[in-house]
DNA sequence: AGATCTTACGAACAGCGTAAGGATA
DNA sequence: TATCCTTACGCTGTTCGTAAGATCT
């Protein structure tokens, strides 16, 4: 039987873009030229006769289609490699991986996930290194590094894993909610992240909606004292929602409103280049990726692709 | 991020060797040369590092890894076929699809599907003509057919879709089920068709079970009285899966030992090649491929590609 | 002999990088 | 001007078909 599929390089491209926002970004993390990228997103748009992007200063956006295929195509293209690892030659016996990981995330994210990983790699022997080893690939110790970032880092891949989808939440009970509408929320109190007073400003005008003015609350300066301020009913706080999937699950918190802003900065995992073919870190890359696209895919998004974004957290 | 997959194309032949069973038909199924087939496959192989078939007389035989990899790989590139279609520009509103269908699959297993079928695609007219129209294309009336064989049919293209999958299945309390070893089952009365005298044969052959004797019951000219008599309790009975899904559900039926075997003749969609590129077959055809792998994937199979096969049903 | 898989060779095509062109603020 | 996307050209590697070779029954 002959298929209508496109090719998956075209596939792995348009992708990247999406994720990225950005024909250039795209280009630089699949390590090929940005016209390359360029012809193959639009051989895509005419092998399915639809536009899958609007073209606009500074970058793409996925239009409505194009997010509705993305939504298809990006777990399968997951799932193909890391069925395609799995199936390889395991890696050695006892095989090493050294990573580095900020706190918050680790906690929050990445530890309760590690029990699925060990389930499908019980041979790679993973080991959590001191959060200030930071990055420094010059020593033998480090293989791979969780950073926040855009994902652009000097003489660095940065894979893109979790993290940038922020959500509005709050304590439920305190205030009606969820709310109707955003100018709804520009009256209760909102909390700040010192280190991005931009973010309501920013997240109002992703979903479109223009208030007079914003009431806003305290600041804090980690993301870890802006969720139990939340939990502690002192008004609506912007948190990835990655940080928060427990408090969420657990009704300690809730979202007040159905849709995510999708910044530009997240949590990358970061490695030199010289590391890139080690095997044990090609299966850990490939499994953060699925884990992260679970994520992604239940969330109802807003593209924000060009905001200031937020600092780094905690 | 680079991605370290193997083709598409390598992929798409791998599952079609992996269902025809042989490099010869998989090529005939993708309408490529078989010389071109046995590449991909080699140059997979040497990609992913192992084995994906054993080689035999007549044949290529899926490795337990070429199981698994399979498994994964099945649905993913299904799921992109299917997106594609979708999100291609949509049939023109009344898209008409005319198509015939063996009486006994469309009641047992097609029509229960059609629901979802219409949910994706409401503006698809399909029309099921009156079965005694055959596959005669020659007339502007009938464009597809659900026919009954092992995949070959001149001046025809032929999808698998379903129905390789045959398990014993016998009315639950009557005999002491299931059964630890084949070797117990030829001592019930094993039900028969009475075109395919073999098959129980067949079948101990597949599962590697060597029985001195077997116990032959009753025989049916159709799988529809097989299946009355195996609920009436008179033995057990060697019936596709697809068209007992209902009894086997509602405890009916029971399969007697956990393992199907894949037969070489199944239900595939016929089309000649004049209509291969009307969208509103295109679209039916992933449809109905998905549907197939669903009911496949759920199975334990051991494979008999060369068997002679049951008889064309009904 | 008959069926099947493997391999070799040349032709056609797809994917890439470089680099020039065009649009927008 | 600066940034980013688009397009053109030529190179390279891949995929294909044809067809001959190998193997097994």
């Amino acid at each position: 039987m002959r298929r209508h599929c496109p090719s998956l390089v075209a596939l792995q491209a348009f992708e990247a873009v999406a994720t990225h926002g950005s024909l250039t970004r795209a280009a630089q993390s699949l390590h090929i030229s940005q016209g390359a990228v360029s012809k193959q997103i639009k051989q895509l748009e005419t092998f399915l006769t639809i536009e899958l992007f609007q073209r606009q200063r500074y970058g793409l956006e996925l239009t409505a289609a194009g997010q509705r295929y993305l939504q298809e195509i990006a777990p399968a293209l997951s799932r193909i490699e890391a069925a395609s690892l799995e199936a390889m030659a395991p890696p050695v016996k006892g095989g090493e991986l050294r990573i580095t990981c900020m706190p918050t995330l680790g906690a929050k994210w990445l530890i309760p996930k590690l029990p699925d990983f060990f389930q499908h790699w019980p041979e790679i022997n993973l080991t959590f290194l001191p959060h200030r080893y930071g990055y420094d690939f010059s020593t033998p110790q480090v293989d791979a590094s969780m950073r926040f970032g855009d994902g652009v880092w000097p003489d660095c891949q940065a894979d893109y894993v979790v993290g940038r989808a922020i959500v509005p939440v709050a304590k439920p009970g305190v205030f009606s909610l969820p709310v109707a509408s955003p100018e709804q929320l520009a009256a209760l109190p909102l909390l700040q992240h010192v280190s991005a007073p931009h973010a309501w400003h920013d997240w109002m005008h992703a979903v479109a909606a223009h208030p007079k003015q914003l009431n806003t609350g305290p600041s804090f300066d980690q993301f870890s004292l802006l969720t139990e301020a939340a939990i502690a009913g002192l008004g609506v706080a912007l948190i990835p929602a990655c940080l928060i999937e427990e408090e969420l699950r657990s009704g300690k918190l809730e979202q007040v409103y159905d849709m995510a802003i999708l910044d530009r900065q997240g949590y990358y995992l970061c490695y030199p280049p010289d590391r890139a073919e080690l095997p044990e870190l090609q299966v850990f890359r490939a499994w953060l990726r699925e884990q992260g696209l679970e994520n992604q895919a239940r969330m109802r998004l807003a593209s924000m692709h060009h905001s200031p974004g937020l600092p780094a957290p905690e």
